[in-house]
DNA sequence: AAACAGGCCTAAA
DNA sequence: TTTAGGCCTGTT
């Protein structure tokens, strides 16, 4: 991987795997669109940019600071993609996910921003998740002037703390929004620490996770996965219940890709829903 | 209009 | 330990 200072972004050589369709919309993240030329615009860790590809270089706005703090961990680009589709690749029905799905990428998102959005998530659908999870932002992030554009950073857990479900109401989140005030306090107080979990095994990660009222099996597995970025976990919804009791019947153990069972979960996850399975059940 | 959506919790077998 | 209902809200 190289990179050089452009103007007022910073072109990335020498990556692979990298399609930004294929890393913003298989619903890791919530909170990055896409305009007409396919240019994603989007904030993380409290800053905003945009990102496209051209002729294999991928450009991200910003300066080779923010790339190096920033964005090179949050694209993952030090992980061998190419490498790990190979290794989960083992038999045809992965070999086609992971043909299929070649681009993803696991990003390395806020802790508490992913924890926070699959609470969101859970009994929603995509339209309606990150149309709570904008409100929640643009509610109570701080502004960001971005290219003529405001955009909000993800309020933290100890502005969510503060606020009471009235406050929440906005959102029109329902029942999960004492899901997230629960969560944020315990975070605040000290008896959630994220970074700490990060640093535990998944068996802990999952029970300290699972603590918190609201966060069950399949969100506990998601903010592993996508927050701590532990690449073992392997969330189960209802598409992946289902792909794998057909693919590999009742029995499946995810462990047959460790340790990427969470990235072979992608790959069949993008197949089964965007490749095979259409948009419906 | 009733069912369902990328779960979770609780109560009851 | 497994299973059914209810939960907020929005969409079909």
């Amino acid at each position: 991987m190289k990179y050089i200072q452009h103007k007022c972004e910073v072109e990335i050589t020498g990556v692979s795997d990298f399609d930004l369709e294929r890393i913003f919309e298989c619903g890791q993240c919530f909170r990055w669109e896409a305009d007409e030329s396919g240019t994603y615009t989007g904030v993380a860790f409290g800053l905003a940019a945009s990102v496209r590809k051209k002729s294999g270089s991928i450009f991200i706005s910003g300066t080779v600071s923010d790339f190096e703090n920033i964005w090179r961990s949050y694209f993952d680009l030090d992980l061998n993609y190419a490498e790990i589709r190979k290794r989960v690749s083992i038999d045809d029905f992965m070999a086609q996910a992971t043909k299929h799905g070649a681009g993803i990428r696991i990003l390395r998102q806020d802790k508490w921003e992913a924890l926070c959005s699959f609470i969101v998530s859970q009994c929603n659908n995509i339209p309606r998740i990150k149309k709570i999870i904008a409100t929640l932002c643009s509610e109570f992030g701080d502004e960001i002037s971005f290219n003529g554009r405001l955009y909000y950073t993800f309020p933290t857990a100890e502005k969510i703390a503060a606020l009471s479900e009235n406050d929440l109401a906005p959102l029109r989140c329902g029942y999960r929004a004492a899901y997230i005030l629960g969560a944020s306090r315990a975070i605040v107080s000290g008896q959630l620490d994220l970074k700490t979990l990060a640093a535990s095994s998944p068996i802990d990660a999952r029970k300290g996770l699972k603590e918190l009222h609201g966060v069950g099996d399949k969100v506990a597995d998601c903010a592993m996965l996508f927050g701590l970025h532990m690449l073992d976990s392997f969330p189960l919804d209802v598409w992946m219940k289902r792909a794998v009791a057909e693919h590999y019947g009742k029995g499946f153990d995810p462990s047959i890709f460790s340790p990427y069972a969470g990235i072979a979960q992608q790959y069949i996850f993008h197949y089964v829903r965007n490749v095979r399975g259409g948009a419906k059940l």
